[in-house]
RNA sequence: GGUCUUUUAGCUCAGUUGGCUAGAGCACUACCUUGACAUGGUAGGGGUCACAGGUUCGAGUCCUGUAAAGACCACCA
């Protein structure tokens, strides 16, 4: 049948319908293509942001779990890569609030039913977009299983985990000081606050003894928070103020009068060696606090402005308020003056609002005997990083952990499942919507009002996603997953906290390898980001369009997916961030057109040319009708094995490189060019190499399917139609990953090629040094020990060296005039007809010489060297020994050329 | 303050257990519009492997130190 396919591969045009094919043929599905006795390969998704939107991050990492999901259900396994999108708590709340805001309404205003239906309501309109997007990158997730962390069973697991963990005493309630954000209202965990290096100020007050004979100074970068003092603090040991314990000094403004108290907190080197203590507003100071029994003066409002503790300062943001503070008490002669300070302040990393600490009632979980299974996990093997430094981060983190806060003043979210009864005081945790107080009885009975951090129910992913609490059959099928992909940046997070909950309440671990790979960066080297402007939009690099980048604007006409996958496979090294740019996605760009351009060669041929039979294993065994395509089959084998190996080990830009080195170097380069040579001649020649081809190339395409699933599986029904096959009637997603053939593997093929390769390049090296055209045939004499050896493959030499007659003899004169290459122990002889620049010649013929001296010479000094032949190994040093001959005869060679120039 | 990572060609990066003339892609130079592909081909130029010591017959690779860049952790007034 003829065939008409466009020169250059336009991918916006295919990758659509070949998912739609895909998505409509159920080859996504939990198990599609599984073949017996190989066992299950789960990946779980990083669920994102229900109402996000792609990025370059998203990208790469989906990208990896592809990868790996469609190699591994290609081996035979029973794969599945469950999707799903997580409710983002706090993140989803505030992008809410703010279009509540923007209508002139508040969040409050509306109330706890209406707003949460409003958040719903934005969740229906803006959810499965991501997931949209993720189909455009080809992801081959089973989307029928896809899965919300606030769907009815999700919220069962949570609620579910919660009352086991209450029920273990690992879910307590307490009064704490905990991390606030004024601006969400509401307690953050630890890992969500940000410490960020700022420049501040340090400010010394003083503070007058109460029987004015004399006074004390304090340093503080708080001064608005002077209000919330009750005592200053000096070291018991510090000579300077032993006889100020026990004193009193006055505040100013308000004139309240608090101790002068003894206690380790007081650092004499640090300051004046006395210190503020405001225990209602620094974790340091609340655990002084404790410890002398002060009281708790909260000077800062949750909303983060100031109480009416602060006298005529309340209602004053805390910003605010320190400027005017500090205005004040300079004048009143209390500030003696700030010195400039680095020091971090932590920020909410959801509002980058300075967190302020605050005490509060929250939830904790008891991380302890949680933190030290997990911790086991790794340290016994069970569950392994890659690379595995990251384990040493993950123990550092779970050896000192401290107890979770995850309890969040929001409305989106998993709401807590305890109700705190008003007659008892006592709380009832239950999975069901309790209707009465379990320890009293009474019906009076109050629902807590908080929700859950978002972590809390990430925490479950891997088993909620599959069914638990009950025992489902996928559970038990898919349970414990495989592999986690995922970003460095949420170990603590995400990646531990999954660890701890599985070990609790399944006693399995949720994953065996952990891939973290590395932060996509711009080519500045800076992370990209909405507000910096340096995101390169995943979906512009697939489809096309127009956008902003670092300033200016780039337009891409739409790669496609699998250039892009392409880029990012070839990009992530072990552990290494990726510098990305809009042209390294040329990269992929070129080589996807490569990969179709050689398919358009093969298929234009096959229908020209139909086979007599389909290419087998067998087939193409019988087929391999000469040297070049014994070779071709040989490589074939290592492209396959170095691919395999190289997934195995999570080396994805070996697996690309191996790839791409076999399809451009081995098939594109050297075979498809000779076999030309073969279509040329016609007949049984053509037919077979024609089936060499199909057969190499059908296996290449599905080395290649992983990383480009869709180019490869439209070529794939190409040359299905065009083999003896129907298009569509078969996917390539869902055949084998080709396995070495050991009848296909040929001993020294290698090797014989690589000469044949080395007096090919040495004459077009020639040719291009004396200035001749490629299509400019010249003679060749070859001076070969095994002639005989060699005159087997004269016609490649000559069709590939494009020579005009080719002498193969041992012993053979040099001509007259003739430049000369040595190829280990062959001697090129090219005689050159008078029509070159001798000069030119003579040049390169002159630094190929001194290249030659210095190698020998190397050599000469090493085997000179007692100790060297004494000690290294034996074959390394015969190795030496011959490779200095050779380049002795080639320095000879080289010598004998110049003088007859 | 602590932990970790990085430093190899103009740029982005490979370089497995130490081994012979250190590789790739992009960029660059010359030639080639040849019947798959100019998003291409052929050939080529370009590197004292951050620096200083050490171990070794031999170091880009191992050890010690220095410098620069980056990431994370940490309650510092």
């Amino acid at each position: 049948m003829p065939l008409d396919l466009p020169k250059a591969y336009d991918a916006t045009a295919v990758e659509p319908d070949v998912y739609q094919r895909w998505e409509t043929n159920g080859c996504f599905k939990a198990g599609a293509g599984k073949r017996a006795g190989k066992p299950s390969y789960t990946i779980a998704i990083p669920p994102p942001n229900v109402t996000g939107v792609l990025h370059m991050g998203h990208a790469l990492n989906n990208t990896l779990q592809d990868t790996l999901i469609r190699w591994r259900r290609m081996q035979g396994h029973d794969t599945l890569w469950q999707p799903g999108t997580d409710h983002a708590g706090i993140a989803t709340e505030s992008v809410v609030v703010k279009q509540v805001q923007e209508q002139g309404l508040t969040r409050d205003g509306l109330g706890r039913p209406e707003f949460l239906k409003r958040v719903w309501a934005w969740k229906e309109q803006s959810g499965g977009k991501i997931v949209q997007q993720l189909r455009k990158l080809g992801a081959s997730c089973d989307w029928s299983r896809e899965r919300f962390t606030m769907d009815e069973g999700l919220s069962r697991a949570v609620r579910t985990m919660f009352k086991r963990l209450y029920d273990a005493g690992l879910i307590y309630r307490g009064t704490r000081m905990v991390n606030w954000c004024p601006v969400q209202k509401t307690a953050l965990a630890d890992d969500e606050v940000e410490h960020i290096e700022k420049n501040g100020h340090l400010w010394k007050l003083r503070y007058d003894l109460e029987d004015n004979s004399g006074s004390i100074v304090v340093e503080t970068t708080r001064p608005e928070t002077f209000f919330g003092d009750t005592a200053v603090a000096v070291n018991p040991a510090d000579e300077r103020y032993q006889a100020m314990i026990g004193k009193r000094v006055r505040l100013p403004i308000i004139g309240r009068l608090i101790p002068i108290i003894g206690d380790e907190h007081a650092d004499p080197a640090k300051g004046s060696g006395a210190v503020k203590i405001t225990p209602a507003h620094d974790p340091n100071d609340y655990e002084v606090g404790k410890r002398h029994n002060l009281p708790l003066i909260q000077v800062i409002g949750f909303d983060g402005t100031m109480t009416t503790e602060a006298a005529h300062f309340a209602g004053q943001d805390r910003f605010v308020c320190r400027k005017a503070v500090c205005a004040e008490l300079e004048a009143s002669g209390v500030l003696l003056g700030s010195t400039q300070i680095m020091h971090s302040v932590g920020h909410s990393y959801r509002s980058n609002a300075p967190i302020e600490a605050m005490v509060t009632e929250q939830w904790f979980v008891k991380m302890a005997p949680l933190a030290e299974r997990a911790l086991k996990e790794t340290q016994e093997g069970r569950v392994l990083f890659h690379p595995d430094r990251w384990a040493k981060v993950y123990g550092q983190w779970l050896t000192d952990v401290r107890d979770w806060c995850i309890s969040r003043q929001i409305w989106w979210g998993h709401r807590i499942p305890a109700w705190t009864c008003a007659a008892c005081g006592k709380h009832t945790v239950a999975i069901e919507d309790a209707t009465v107080c379990q320890h009293c009885g009474s019906k009076d009975i109050i629902q807590d009002s908080d929700v859950l951090d978002t972590w809390f129910s990430s925490a479950l992913w891997p088993y909620s996603t599959l069914g638990w609490p009950e025992q489902t059959p996928e559970l038990a099928r898919y349970f414990p997953t495989s592999t986690l992909v995922t970003d460095r940046g949420i170990i603590f997070f995400w990646v531990a906290r999954m660890v701890m909950t599985s070990m609790f309440a399944l006693d399995k671990k949720p994953f065996s390898d952990v891939y973290i790979h590395g932060t996509v960066l711009d080519e500045r080297g800076d992370k990209m980001s909405k507000s910096k402007g340096n995101g390169i939009d995943p979906l512009v690099m697939i489809s096309g369009g127009t956008q902003k980048y670092l300033g200016k604007e780039f337009t891409c006409p739409g790669y496609g997916a699998d250039a892009m996958r392409y880029t990012l496979l070839d990009m992530t090294t072990e552990g290494q961030d990726l510098k990305l740019s809009p042209s390294k996605f040329e990269t992929g760009r070129n080589f996807a057109n490569k990969v179709w351009n050689a398919g358009r060669f093969l298929l234009t041929n096959l229908s020209e040319r139909p086979l007599a039979a389909p290419p087998t294993d067998a087939q193409a065994l019988a087929a391999a009708i000469g040297f070049p395509e014994v070779w071709l089959l040989d490589r074939l084998q290592g492209a396959i094995d170095e691919c395999t190996t190289a997934l195995e080990r999570f080396r994805y830009n070996d697996y690309a490189n191996s790839a791409y080195r076999f399809f451009r170097d081995d098939l594109c380069d050297w075979y498809v060019e000779w076999a030309k040579r073969r279509f040329k001649a016609g007949g049984a020649e053509a037919q077979a190499a024609a089936t060499v081809l199909a057969y190499a190339f059908e296996r290449v395409l599905r080395l290649l399917h992983p990383g480009m699933p869709f180019l490869t599986e439209h070529l794939w029904q190409y040359l299905q139609d065009q083999t003896g096959g129907k298009a569509w009637d078969q996917f390539l997603m869902l055949q084998a990953w080709p396995e070495t053939v050991s009848t296909l593997r040929s001993a020294g093929a290698g090797e014989r090629m690589a000469r044949l390769q080395a007096v090919v390049t040495s004459v077009r090296n020639v040719r291009n040094l004396v200035g001749l055209a490629d299509g400019v045939a010249v003679a060749a004499v070859v001076d070969a020990p095994d002639a005989a050896t060699l005159q087997m493959d004269g016609e490649f030499l000559t069709d590939r060296g494009n020579l005009s007659a080719l002498t193969i003899a041992s012993g053979v004169a040099k001509p007259p005039q003739s430049v000369t290459t040595v190829v280990g122990a062959l001697k090129v002889h090219i005689p050159l007809s008078g029509l070159v620049d001798l000069t030119k010649v003579k040049v390169q013929l002159e630094k190929r010489g001194q290249v030659l001296a210095k190698s020998i010479s190397g050599k000469e000094a090493r085997l000179g060297n007692a100790d060297y032949v004494a000690r290294a190994p034996a074959e390394q040093v015969a190795e030496t020994k011959l490779l200095l001959v050779s380049e002795r005869a080639e320095l000879t060679n080289v010598n004998e050329t110049l003088a007859t120039l």
